[in-house]
DNA sequence: CGACTTACTTAGACTGCCTAAGTAAATTTT
DNA sequence: AAAATTTACTTAGGCAGTCTAAGTAAGTCG
């Protein structure tokens, strides 16, 4: 009971801050020109290499009619290209350009270096409980809840720190 | 030196961590028919009262022509109210509804019953841990850079956990 | 009182997302 | 092997969110 009811209290205090963090950092990074959907598959594309359309999609979290639009979009702005997969020519594979790749590469080092700043800001002793708490959080992160692909969410997290403005959803 | 490197080092480790904590108790959590800029607007109302169009879209991040849009969306939901402000004639106060309380109710409550089933499956260390590191995360995620209203963030932290699909931003 | 500023809305356009439907290729059935 | 089914992606139509530009109403200042 007594150890249940701490873990809601660590929860209640927990909640915000999550949000907060995610907020700031995404409000205070430069976008390099992308929107969030946009960085975000772009990131995908870099870290991981190229992928089909469907992997994209799902892994984005989004129908593969949506993906068609943002892989267009990115293709004309000269960051994404398409390409057949050879072992099915249903398929469609999608690799970032090397343009693409420089962009990635700039929006990580920017977030990278917005946290740096901050961190630097605090005292020892905060930094200290920080990175002891690292390994903590990311198994608090960690696709816990279904045997997941534990890859979900990670390159989306690289990106997805755009401005806030575009944050919609459509589920309804 | 040595101490910037180490920080350089901490940053490289929290960037994705921010970003995949905040996916995950998105996606995880459902939206109770609200978009993810709805549910932050809503919760803004709820959470500290009437406010002017223009406040809750600087404190949004949006443009006024945006928040019009939004809350006129909210209104037609009857999760929020229009209303004069009795001091100036041109400004307009949106306020929360009872239903609109409700659904931020449940909303809070379900984000936070995910976070503690997430946190119940750490063991004690970990636990421990994230406790210890609270404060500095807290002062991590204040409003640092500019002498901030330390509330911006706040609200939209707590509602900002729909799905993914819908994060699109318009800044170009 | 007239000029300027401020608060919000309207108008037009882009991006993102979705469902439904269509095309093409691979697989399964018969 | 031809037909039926399934799979991968695109197209079409529609909604939500955002933006800039422009317009209206109200407050402020000289």
């Amino acid at each position: 009971m007594t150890a249940d009811d701490g873990i809601a209290e660590l929860a209640h205090r927990l909640r915000p801050l999550v949000f907060r963090l995610y907020y700031v950092v995404r409000r205070e990074t430069p976008q390099y020109q992308l929107t969030l959907t946009q960085g975000s598959v772009l990131a995908a594309l870099v870290l991981d290499g190229p992928q089909r359309m469907s992997a994209l999609a799902e892994r984005e979290g989004v129908r593969t009619p949506s993906m068609t639009d943002v892989v267009g979009r990115l293709e004309r702005l000269g960051l994404v290209r398409r390409g057949p997969d050879p072992t099915d020519g249903r398929a469609v594979i999608a690799s970032a350009t090397e343009e693409g790749r420089r962009l990635i590469d700039e929006l990580v080092r920017a977030r990278e270096e917005f946290l740096r700043a901050r961190l630097a800001r605090l005292d020892d002793a905060d930094r200290a409980a920080i990175t002891a708490a690292l390994p903590a959080f990311e198994r608090l992160a960690g696709v816990g809840g279904t045997p997941a692909p534990d890859q979900a969410a990670t390159t989306d997290a690289i990106t997805n720190a755009g401005d806030d403005a575009n944050e919609e959803e459509t589920d309804h």
